[in-house]
DNA sequence: GCCAACGTTGGC
DNA sequence: GCCAACGTTGGC
């Protein structure tokens, strides 16, 4: 088995929380409707790959916890349901467009690792989610900021 | 609530 | 296939 790797996954924790996930155990992380993003859905993300769990949009912002991929892509139902906030009437059970995967809760951090702690250590520079600019909501991170995220968190 | 920065759409 | 207009994201 290849080793797993590593991603940020942002939502609004009003929309989806770690607090949410944390309850439900497991869920889907659906819509999804970036190409980019989409594209790592369907083809980078790999069953036991890791997941930093960002609360955007909030004061502060910032990676709450950790999920794990448990099942690998398919298909984003709410695509093709008319009554779902996130209903794309270009998708279709034949071109479902859009891809979703699901993740299990692994833990809540102790606290929260804040997006301007991230931006003032030098050991993040480079790192996606503090580029200026760089809205994607499914990131790759590298093993060196994932496990330097942890350390902070716990 | 503002607005910069980005992604998408659609006319041509 | 260009690019202006529009919509969205997300930090502040």
């Amino acid at each position: 088995m290849k080793p797993p790797r590593y991603w940020l996954f942002k939502s609004e924790p009003s929309v989806f929380s770690i607090d949410r996930l944390a309850k439900m155990k497991k869920a889907p992380w659906d819509g999804v409707r970036n190409y980019q993003a989409r594209n790592f859905m369907r083809d980078e993300i790999k069953l036991n790959d890791l997941v930093l769990f960002y609360h955007s949009s909030v004061q502060p912002a910032g990676i709450a916890g950790l999920a794990r991929v448990v099942k690998e892509s398919y298909p984003d139902a709410g695509a093709q349901d008319k009554n779902s906030d996130f209903y794309d009437p270009k998708a279709s059970a034949k071109r479902p467009i859009w891809f979703m995967v699901d993740v299990e809760f692994v833990k809540k951090f102790s606290r929260l690792v804040t997006l301007s702690e991230l931006k003032s250590d030098p050991a993040f520079k480079g790192m996606m989610v503090i580029r200026k600019g760089v809205r994607l909501s499914i990131q790759p991170v590298s093993k060196e900021h994932f496990e330097r995220i942890c350390g902070l968190g716990s």
